[in-house]
DNA sequence: ACCATAGGCAAGTGAGCACTTGCCTATCAA
DNA sequence: TTGATAGGCAAGTGCTCACTTGCCTATGGT
């Protein structure tokens, strides 16, 4: 569905924990917590932050694999292809379109 | 900011005017009111969508233009295009807009 | 002038969501 | 086994947001 993919975008603290799987894929949810703690200055507890990977689990903009009692996360970009070509965006290289 | 446009993407009912500005932009707002109604069956106030039009001026997505008492909505999708360039959708081969 | 049309502003309400708190399960090392 | 690590489940709270209600302004036709 796509309500749960924008409805994943909408959160700020969401949208850094991609741009952390996007610097390196695959991290645990520790690995996750102490990232924003550190990089982003952002106090936030385990528990939130498992909330917000389900969040964008269930969008299928992560995937996760379990080895022993570690369980890492994946980024996957595809389900964001359907925004663009949902509405299409005009690429400025194409001739005069109109908008000033 | 960003955030103005995650947060007007994440309704359902602000996708949906997208929706129909991407069929037939520069519409009115009453246009657009008639239109949710007729083929989306939203029973929705006009001035609910009032505020999703603001919304969506805030984030970039729509302009406006006034001629005489009538506001036209015009779409406008370039904000879209900083979702896939923060997180890039990789693509087999390249920045080809060709799908695979 | 009148009146209908097109749109704007502001306060109030109800529901959803982010976050916490607390407790529980599973895996690995000593 | 014990203890520490990695993660999960569930109820409760505060705040944001979508929508309504009501009234107001401006433009155009007659």
């Amino acid at each position: 569905m796509a309500d749960d993919l924008f409805k994943a975008l909408a959160d700020p603290t969401r949208r850094t924990i991609l741009d952390e799987l996007t610097e390196k894929s695959g991290q645990t949810l520790f690995e996750i917590c102490s990232r924003l703690a550190m990089k982003h200055r952002l106090g936030i507890s385990r528990q939130a932050v498992s909330q917000h990977l389900a969040v964008l689990e269930a969008a299928g903009l992560v995937e996760t694999r379990r080895e022993g009692r570690y369980k890492f996360h994946d980024l996957n970009t595809a389900p964001l292809r359907q925004i663009t070509e949902r509405w299409p965006t005009t690429y400025p290289s194409g001739p005069e379109k109109g908008t000033p």
